[in-house]
DNA sequence: CTGAAAGCGCTAACAA
DNA sequence: TTGTTAGCGCTTTCAG
């Protein structure tokens, strides 16, 4: 079913190019068939209001009779928008932004648009490799879990045009939009809240991510202000462990902190995946929480409520900052100007058995 | 920065039509800068090595002035390569195949691919609308986790003409390629594990989705053979809970389970998070692993070898699943023939103390 | 090794 | 409402 060398020249002599087409269906092949323009065809698929019912069924038929899909390479070229939303993630294995993707791909196929997925690592090397990956593709939007540091990174973004979305953290200056909450509220949140449930003596373990780290910070502030920090003026104790956590730095991680310091009555762990590698180590050392000790974790993940002792942790609502990300960017790629561009979400402590 | 309406007409008078370009910058515009004709820049950036050193140093320092990152739309239309690897997942949160799609992001990107990524769902329905959008991007590639089910999915995949690979199963009639293990396998294996260690009373916990039910099936088949179903010839008691399984509905289960048959001595869990499920609820009501009750699961997330006890497990490499499906796809966009199209990468049961 | 011409398959801009 | 024309930005083909 090779295609005809169809564009019939007024002078056969000078024909001599040859077709490359790969030889799938086009929309011309649809449109011959319906008998209309492949504009009409084109306006029949994407504007179905724009044309006359007869047409719409006869292209439909065509469509349908040819298995037609159409290409969307060629529609992105031409109107300049692709119709695909670049996500960077730092990995996919932590499970903490899994929330965020899942909704934000649900929202934008809703919508008609594809998510690309890229993994930046924790460590900012091949953010640049990725960032022309992402750039070259010209996705009608990027959602960043994080918000941007590099500045060079910022420049391509901002030359790029590309709508931006920063999430999971604020900035007084955003790259464009953002969907986030503070870090170091949580920190001071957290420290609150275990005073007013009365521990003296905190301490915790937290990854040694950026973000980990300045709730931390501010968790150790607000512990030394309140006077919970431990002996003194000091900072309370504290172990860092390398990014993505896991169950067994968890364990590791508490083991270390009750050899230190074996008074401690509470700790705050970065991640739900630390804290369940404290419940684990904790249960498996004899130590009962939250009696001896109180745990609090970060994340809120689908296991936390389901524990023994259930976790008090700190939810974040994943699904809705994509959903927001995704509105946010749908907006503007139809010209709107959303009207909250950026936006703190919040957080809560759901208060479980375990602190 | 308006671009001048460059292409001077003959008869300048015939001059009508708008420019619409978005303005940015392209390889015409690095072209010129470099003093050469637009192909050759083109070839400067793909395939250095088919141009002068002269022409190569002119070009990139063109491109470092601009800041020039090329089209793939564009060049993706042109030669009929999107650089774009599409992967289908029943559901970002079921952690089975974050492994996975970790290590096939990171192939693919080191081969200068991206990874689409799409949900279809453990119920098959949005699967259409989700292959359309796949088709219509003409992705190099596309992964699929699970096999294709549905005929009229598998015509559509297979008229496109794109590389398949399915994975995470095995079936006798593949799309295109594969990379798998058999489920069945599965089931036998763990009930000959069982009985090998000495349980006669098996029983088991599994998600609602096909593959988890086939493993169950085959589970239970073996049990009955190996006579350490329960009571005479009759299956082991189950209990089946929907997917994507949580650790919730693993103690819920358990519960229901001992409920129903106190006697049994060992459970098989579809997946991980059921098996800390069934080991989080056996430790709040007294029931001891494995003592009184070994626990098996099935993932070997990272979590399981640091549980406690440290979890017994059916271990699957999906690093390695998402490393050979990346393979087959670029050996096939570069027109070789993969040797393995269809590769069974087995299982192991790694032994730890819940069983 | 370099370049001119001709598309890839689609849609924006105009015109009827 | 429909059609004509001219690109979108790149690469393939063919010819130096």
């Amino acid at each position: 079913m090779t295609r005809k060398p169809e564009p019939e020249e007024k002078d056969p002599a000078r024909q001599r190019r040859v077709r490359r087409s790969a030889g799938g269906i086009t929309l011309r092949d649809v449109a011959k068939l319906a008998g209309v323009a492949p504009i009409t065809a084109s306006r029949a698929l994407n504007t179905p209001d724009a044309v006359s019912p007869e047409v719409l069924r006869k292209v439909r038929d065509a469509v349908a009779q040819t298995g037609y899909v159409p290409n969307m390479l060629a529609g992105g070229l031409a109107s300049s928008r692709s119709r695909l939303v670049a996500a960077v993630v730092p990995t996919v294995s932590g499970p903490v932004f899994l929330e965020t993707v899942q909704s934000l791909t649900e929202s934008l196929a809703e919508h008609g648009y594809q998510l690309m997925l890229g993994q930046s690592g924790y460590a900012d090397s091949r953010e640049d490799a990725l960032l022309e990956a992402i750039i070259g593709r010209r996705p009608d939007g990027v959602v960043l879990t994080g918000i941007m540091r590099s500045p060079e990174g910022r420049r391509r973004l901002v030359s790029s045009g590309i709508p931006v979305v920063e999430t999971w953290d604020l900035t007084p200056t955003p790259i464009d939009m953002l969907v986030g909450f503070s870090h170091e509220a949580i920190g001071k949140a957290v420290a609150a809240f275990l005073k007013q449930r009365g521990r003296r003596r905190v301490a915790s373990i937290h990854g040694n991510d950026e973000r980990a780290v300045r709730r931390h910070r501010a968790f150790d502030e607000a512990a030394v202000e309140l006077g919970i920090g431990g002996k003194r003026k000091s900072a309370p104790p504290a172990v860092a462990v390398p990014a993505p956590t896991t169950l067994g730095s968890g364990r590791a991680a508490l083991r270390e902190l009750l050899d230190r310091s074996p008074e401690i009555d509470a700790v705050f762990c970065s991640s739900d995946l630390l804290a369940l590698g404290v419940l684990t180590e904790a249960q498996a050392s004899g130590v009962r929480v939250p009696d001896d000790l109180a745990v609090i974790g970060f994340g809120d993940l689908g296991f936390a409520r389901d524990l023994h002792p259930a976790l008090t942790t700190v939810r974040i609502d994943g699904t809705a900052i994509g959903r927001l990300a995704a509105r946010l960017i749908i907006e503007r790629v139809a010209g709107r100007t959303p009207d909250q561009p950026v936006q703190d979400i919040g957080f809560s402590i759901v208060e479980r058995a375990s602190a």
